[in-house]
DNA sequence: CGACTATTTGATAGGACTCAACCTCCGTGG
DNA sequence: CCACGGAGGTTGAGTCCTATCAAATAGTCG
């Protein structure tokens, strides 16, 4: 299946009509090296992105050099969906595997979802997903200990992936370096390194090989202090296939 | 004129038949009283809230019984739109003064969107403008120090306040106690009284009486390592006016 | 005036950072 | 085939920022 209608589904399911026209909108595929900017801050565009395979993340620099890793991006995630209609792009995108991507003018997935009802209400889905996700890494860094921190991005992760089927068993490709991991969580590479540690000797994960694997998913969980309802993998749409 | 178009003029400029169709949309208005809940956490809902008048924060609570405030909510923004796609809201609505708001059923909105193309694009917009300010707000929780986050949250909010005309001079209100400060910034109250004095002390900010004031823009800028580029605030909208 | 909430201050503790060095793994190239 | 360089990971020591605990001081409201 298509990774974005993978994706989607978890929200609704499709006529056919409408599988046909989310792939053919997205159609247009480009392929990037892992370790290369897809998107530069400061830049105007006017089209979105569409993760099909591959790990990104989004990311903004300080002045001072510092880096923040604002989400990751999973295959079927949308990047700069609406981009059009702001002036610039406030952070920049990275590619950490080779990554497949379909790029499509944002005036044709406004079309889209002016057309079909029922995408419409699906990309809004994902969009709120987005925002639960952001607001679930405020309240991460703003409030938790590292540990948690990062036994919560490690079952957040876990749950997404779990939910395109992107899992195998109890373990997930996760390709960021402990510094990744810093930027991401808010804490020094140092301190990552001995976060880790701790977890791993606390039998709740391994990691290596770009792999995390959890161990133990119920202590994880408990640490973590994470409710994967903010998700909202249980929605179902039950609207109109078309628009009203 | 009427606080949502105002919030949205930043945007695009509407046709007198828009505001027209913008203004009956929003004719259901709700009154709630200062520090009340207007929106629970886990309940379903099917209709957005837009601010008309006061000021409201969306929260989240931690099973431990810690807050993390994740956004303020300024007169002419949206909240839970949107929100009759999730199976439930994942953060409760807090108004921190007595608030004007105004209620529409998702449905409305939804038709609302599909029928002119710059409304759409202009509800879009205050979409990516909110999660670029929760992006903005990650950075700051997890990079800045302490002092940093709390200067960079008055900037925020000072531009913001004044894009709508609700500042007056250099200060605007702010109905916020020293511990929703802290939980809005991820420290302590203890730690925000301190941080307070110490932008007091080099005469950066006044605060009291609900209401901060900002004594030299310029520095409390450098302080907080803020471009307000993020806030979207210089987009202008150039489309057609009706659905294509 | 009591009961509360909000703010302030002092002292202490601890989580996380910084600095610095060392190690391992790999791809490159002489 | 091995020297070299770089990126990523690991470890130790010392320091700093921020939390916690405790208590005192306002300010507010019925």
């Amino acid at each position: 299946m298509h990774p974005v209608i993978r994706k989607l589904s978890t929200f609704a399911t499709f006529s056919s009509e409408e599988v046909g026209a989310l792939e053919s909108t997205l159609a247009d595929l480009v392929e990037v090296r892992a370790n290369t900017l897809v998107a530069r801050e400061d830049e105007h565009a006017d089209h979105a992105l569409f993760l099909l395979e591959g790990f990104m993340c989004r990311q903004k620099f300080l002045p001072n050099g510092d880096r923040q890793i604002l989400s990751l991006v999973l295959p079927g995630d949308g990047c700069d969906v609406g981009v059009s209609l702001l002036d610039r792009r406030d952070h920049s995108i990275l590619a950490k595997t080779n990554c497949s991507l379909a790029k499509v003018p944002d005036v044709t997935l406004d079309h889209l979802m002016v057309r079909y009802a029922r995408i419409r209400a699906a990309l809004r889905w994902a969009t709120m997903q987005r925002e639960a996700i952001f607001g679930e890494w405020i309240v991460n860094v703003g409030q938790r200990l590292a540990i948690q921190r990062m036994a919560h991005l490690f079952c957040e992760t876990y749950y997404r992936c779990r939910a395109i089927g992107i899992t195998e068993g109890n373990s997930y490709a996760l390709p960021l370096t402990q510094t990744d991991l810093g930027d991401a969580l808010g804490m020094s590479p140092v301190h990552v390194n001995r976060t880790l540690q701790d977890l791993r000797k606390q039998r709740l994960i391994a990691f290596g090989d770009k792999r995390l694997t959890i161990l133990n998913l119920k202590e994880l969980v408990e640490l973590a202090q994470i409710d994967p309802t903010y998700l909202h993998l249980e929605a179902r749409f039950e609207g109109q296939g078309v628009a009203a």
